[in-house]
DNA sequence: TTTTTGTTTAACAAAAATGTTAAACTTTGT
DNA sequence: ACAAAGTTTAACATTTTTGTTAAACAAAAA
């Protein structure tokens, strides 16, 4: 690599780390292999990041932030009940159908990592009471079917989420190629949407 | 420990390392600390499976049979739709409450390892395709609002285990205690049930 | 041109994890 | 009592990974 203008190779490093850890899910990936994905020598990593709990940290708050505020965003905004729902599942879904393993990543992370876990609690948790607050007027205000903003909202997640994670697997057992696989995911932006308000599809 | 009769050791190292892989999900583990979950001397994982890998091999291979048997085994039985359904959500949160990350573990091991996968493609994709022609007939004969039995089957997968997988993060977004979990997880088992039958609850 | 910043290389030290071995000890069965 | 199987201990070799450092090099900026 040539002689990056300043903070551009802390890009670059960034951006390979989650394409091993968030694109490719290889979570047990070391130090090396982010050098190699990201084409520059391991030395320079340190350079940056000085150790590789520091370099997951900062990925791992990037992702954080990332994930919560594609549903704040849209779950604040004016838009109808279904529109609020629809445009959650399909930008997520968008946003990250290139990072498969990246709620992988993070609930491995908050699991496993004190320090994970509580960049999560003082950063994204509190948020979340915003979010069941607005899930409980979208219940009442639309009579929907589900009563408890928490089950829904992690009805949503589950739905949104875990096919994501488990790639490997849906591609293993429907025997899918890559493509297939897709499809498959952005068939569900319109079946979580007809799931979560109880329609037909 | 004292001298525990031909496979019983055996059967006490493995237990050890679910619990530390499944129940506690420490991805990361080594072998000094399942030798220590196991109360034993870390040699004497050595001395009954040689290495690593294989005793990881071999808890995944009992964790993929669990798993599956519980669908396998309800969904094939002589009960109504509502049952079949009902039974499986009830056996597999039951069965894994004390297992969250079993899910986890698979997933990681067939996105990760490409015995793993294997393993996973010869014993346990075969049997999907037995599965999803019973979830056909279920739709068929029950006028059901889903139409796609994949999705239909990874739908009923994500609302059951995403939520275990991610014990941490429900615990601190809602600020649960491990009973407060467990209460939100059993509590799961009539939605699920709701959702996928697209009933009210 | 000189200086600064970014980058590579290579070598190294230190730590962590894995896997192996031999010897001693304990329990069980014969 | 003896043998066999199970278990512990401790030491060791090997490998892998991490983190550090110094020297050389390249490019941009002054």
């Amino acid at each position: 690599m040539s002689h990056n203008t300043d903070s551009e190779t802390e890009k670059l490093i960034k951006e390979a780390a989650k394409k091993v850890f968030f694109s490719q899910g290889k979570i047990h990936a070391n130090m090396q292999e982010i050098a190699d994905e990201a084409g520059v020598n391991r030395a320079l990593l340190h350079y940056y990041f000085r150790n590789r709990e520091r370099l997951l940290l900062v990925i791992l708050e990037e992702a954080m932030i990332d994930s919560h505020q594609v549903m704040i965003k849209v779950l604040t905004s004016n838009m109808s009940l279904e529109d609020k729902i629809k445009s959650t599942i399909d930008y997520m879904i968008d946003r990250f159908i290139d990072y498969p393993y990246m709620q992988a990543f993070i609930i491995n992370e908050v699991t496993n990592n004190e320090n994970s876990r509580l960049l999560h609690e003082r950063h994204i948790a509190p948020f979340f009471n915003q979010l069941l607050e607005e899930i409980e007027k979208l219940i009442k205000q639309n009579n929907l079917a589900h009563k408890n903003s928490k089950q829904f909202l992690i009805n949503l997640m589950s739905l949104m989420h875990y096919p994501l994670i488990s790639k490997k697997i849906i591609s293993n057992i429907f025997n899918y190629s890559d493509d297939e696989y897709k499809q498959f995911i952005m068939d569900r932006k319109e079946i979580i949407l007809n799931v979560m308000l109880q329609r037909k599809n």
